[in-house]
DNA sequence: GGTGCCGGTGTGCACGTTCACAAAGGGTGA
DNA sequence: TCACCCTTTGTGAACGTGCACACCGGCACC
C-alpha cells in the first residue's frame, strides 16, 4: 500500500525523504485518518466504537490502525476528558502475602475495566508518611483509591487535606461501612475461636494485630464475642505488630506463666514465630499448646505443625474494591459491587490444633 | 486576596457568580499566571526550575501555587514532552516475598526520580499472558520495563514485538549483561554450597528453581561450580517451581532412597517443604538431613528449625533496576549504577544446618 | 554612541485526543 | 415537492503544558 496519498499534508515529495525526519513520534490519529481517508473524528469514534458508524469505514480505519502499529495516547486522552483512569492503591507493607495477593487482584481487576493501578507505600504507616504516599497519587490524578493500611490515619490524613476521592477499604467495619467492602472478617475470627473451645480450650489466649488496622480490631472483636457468647473467661488480647518475629518474643513471653492451652493469633506469621517459641521450650504443638493462625499464606500448610488458620480470599477482597471504585464512579451497576453478600473466610484444620492436654 | 483580578478574563460580574459554575477542573498554569500577575510561561518556568528567574517573581509565583493548591498535569506534561515518567514492572507470582520486596523498593526509588511505577503480572508465565503484560505497560507509555519473571520468555516477546525499550532484569546472567544487574546469585549458591561441603556433606542435591529464571539457573551453576571445584560428585538438580508445595512432594519422592544427607533449595518455600516432608519421615532436620534455603524470608528464621539461608538484599536490587533504567535514560551518572560493584548476598547460618550423621 | 550580549519575561503554537456543532445524503410523510 | 429526520461524516475548538522565538532593558565594549 502507498503511503504516500494526494491528500498527504506533509507536502514532502515522494523521491525525497524529509530532511532528517525528526519525527520519531508515534502515530496519531490524524495519521491514520489520512491513511484511512477519512476525517481524524471518524477514527476517534472508531476507537470509541460510536454507534453510528458503517462497517466498511470501521474496518478500513481498523485496518490502518494494525498497519501503522497505532495506540492511543493515553495523556492525550486523560488531558481532554480529564480522567486519568487511574485508581491508587495506598498501602503500608506492601510486600507481606496479604497485602501482595489483595494488590495483584485489583490490578487484575483494574486492568480489565481499562484501568491503571498505581501504587504508593506508606512505610512505617506514621502520618507523614501516609501524607506523602497520598500525595504521589495525587499527583498521578487517580480517581480512587483502595486502601491497605492502617484506616484510621489514613482517614485523618485524608480528611486533613480536605479531598474527597472515593476510596475503599479492604475491611468490614462498624464506623466506616459506607467505604468498606462487608468481608466477615469477624466471622472468621469467630470461626476459628469456636475450633478451639469446642476442641475442649478454656484458657485461650488473643494474639492481635496493631489496632489501627480495621481486620486486626474486626478479628479481635469476632474473638471477643465468640469468647463471650461461649461463656468462656477472657484475657486481654496482646496487640501485635503482624510479624513473626513480634509472635516468637509475645510466645516466649506468655510461656513464662503458661496458664493457657492455646492461642489465636490474628496473621499466620504472628503464628510461625509462636510455634517457634513454643518449640524452643522444648514443647509441642497440639499436644501441650494449639495455634490457629489466619490469612492461610501457602506456606501454612507446610509449617511444622502445619497450621490450622482461617483461610481468607484476598484475591476476591481485591476485586471487589475496584468493582466498587468503578462501579461506583461509572454509575455503572450500582449496587452489585456493594449487596452481593459478603466473603465469609473458612476455617482450615491442620495439624497444629488439637484437645487439650488432659 | 481577591481572586478576581482586572484582567479576569473569564468576564463575569464580580456579584453574581457564574452561571452553575461548570468548572470542576483543576487550577492550570494560567490560572496561577493570572493571579501573579505573570505569563504562563514564567511559572511553567517556575515549575521546572528554570535559572533565570527573579527570586522575587520566584515566591510570588510558589505562593500563588500553594495558595491555589496547585498540582501539575501529568498528562498535559506528557503529551507536550512526549514523556510518561512512568516505568514497568512485569512479574509473575509478585506476591511471593521475593519479588514483592523488590517491587517495593523499585517504587520507592521510582518515586524518588519522580517516576511513577506501573506494573504488570504474567499469570502463569506463558508467553500469551506476557505479551499481554507487556502490551499493557506500552499502552501506559512506559520509559522502561524491570523484569522480575522468567527472562528468556519475556524476551523472546519483547523481540517478536520488534520494539526496544530499555530494561533490566534483577539477575544476574551470562547472557544478557547489557540488561542485567551484576548481582551475584552465583556467589551465593557457592556459598551455600560450600557451607555444606564444610560440615562434611558430600551427599548433597540441590532443588534448584525454574530454568527458565536467570536467578534459578545462575543459582543451580553456583552450586555446581562449587561442587565440582570441592570435588564433590554430583547429582542431577531437581527443577522445581519455587512453591513450598513442589518442595513438600519433592521431599517425598527424594526421601524413598535417601542417598543424601543435604538439601540445597534454591529458595526458601521449597526449603520448608523439604523440612515437612523430611518431619512426616519422622525425621529431624538437621540431625538426619541438612537444609539450606535462599533469600532468607523474614519467615526463615521462625521455621522449625530456623533456617539457614543466603539473604539477599531485594531492596537493594530493586534500587539499583531504577537507578540503571533511568540514569540510563537521562544521561545523568551512566556508569554509577552499573559498575558500583556486585552485591554480594551472606549465608545465614541457623540450626536447619549440621553436620551429617555419623 | 552605537553594537552586542545577557538576564528576565511574554507570545503563540504544538502535542493527540474528545466534544459540540454542522453538514451532506437519503428516506419518509404530508 | 418540500420539510423533516436519521445516519454518517467532517470542522474547529478546546484541554494544560513546554518549546522556540521574540522582546525589553541594562551593561560592557570598542
Amino acid at each position: 500500500m502507498n503511503v504516500h496519498t494526494g491528500t498527504d499534508a506533509s507536502g514532502y515529495v515522494t523521491s525525497e525523504p524529509p530532511p532528517e525526519a525528526k519525527r520519531p513520534r508515534a502515530p496519531s490519529i490524524r495519521d491514520v485518518a489520512r491513511l484511512a481517508g477519512v476525517s481524524h473524528q471518524t477514527v476517534s469514534r472508531v476507537l470509541n466504537n460510536h454507534p453510528s458508524i458503517r462497517d466498511e469505514t470501521k474496518s478500513r480505519v481498523l485496518a490502518v490502525m494494525t498497519e501503522l502499529q497505532y495506540r492511543p495516547n493515553r495523556a492525550a486522552r486523560a488531558l481532554v476528558t480529564s480522567r486519568s483512569h487511574a485508581i491508587g492503591v495506598l498501602t503500608s507493607s506492601r510486600s507481606e502475602y496479604g497485602p501482595a495477593s489483595s494488590i495483584q487482584a485489583i490490578e487484575e481487576a483494574a486492568v480489565l475495566h481499562g484501568y491503571l493501578v498505581v501504587t504508593a507505600n506508606a512505610e512505617g504507616a506514621d502520618s507523614r508518611s501516609i501524607g506523602r504516599a497520598i500525595t504521589h497519587l495525587l499527583d498521578q490524578a487517580v480517581e480512587g483509591i483502595v486502601v491497605i493500611a492502617p484506616q484510621v490515619r489514613v482517614f485523618d490524613t485524608l480528611a486533613e487535606m480536605q479531598l474527597d476521592l472515593p476510596f475503599v477499604t479492604l475491611q468490614s467495619t462498624g464506623r466506616m461501612n459506607d467505604h468498606a467492602l462487608s468481608v466477615d472478617q469477624m466471622t472468621g475470627a469467630r470461626l476459628a475461636t469456636r475450633h478451639l473451645i469446642e476442641l475442649g480450650h478454656r484458657g485461650i489466649y488473643h494474639l492481635a494485630g496493631p489496632q489501627d488496622w480495621i481486620e486486626a480490631e474486626a478479628r479481635m472483636e469476632g474473638f471477643l464475642r465468640e469468647m463471650s457468647d461461649q461463656d468462656v473467661p477472657t484475657t486481654a488480647p496482646i496487640l501485635g505488630d503482624w510479624t513473626a518475629e513480634f509472635g516468637y518474643y509475645a510466645g516466649r513471653e506468655l510461656l513464662r506463666v503458661r496458664d493457657f492451652t492455646a492461642i489465636f493469633s490474628s496473621n499466620d506469621q504472628m503464628a510461625l514465630g509462636l510455634m517457634h517459641a513454643i518449640h524452643d521450650e522444648g514443647l509441642d504443638v497440639p499436644r501441650d499448646i494449639s495455634i490457629v493462625g489466619f490469612d492461610d499464606i501457602p506456606e501454612a500448610a507446610h509449617f511444622w505443625p502445619p497450621l490450622t488458620t482461617v483461610r481468607q480470599d484476598f484475591a476476591e477482597l481485591g476485586r471487589r474494591a475496584v468493582a466498587l471504585l468503578i462501579g461506583d464512579e461509572d454509575g455503572e451497576a450500582e449496587g452489585i459491587a456493594a449487596d452481593s453478600g459478603s466473603v465469609i473466610p473458612t476455617l482450615v484444620v491442620r495439624r497444629s490444633s488439637a484437645p487439650p492436654p488432659a
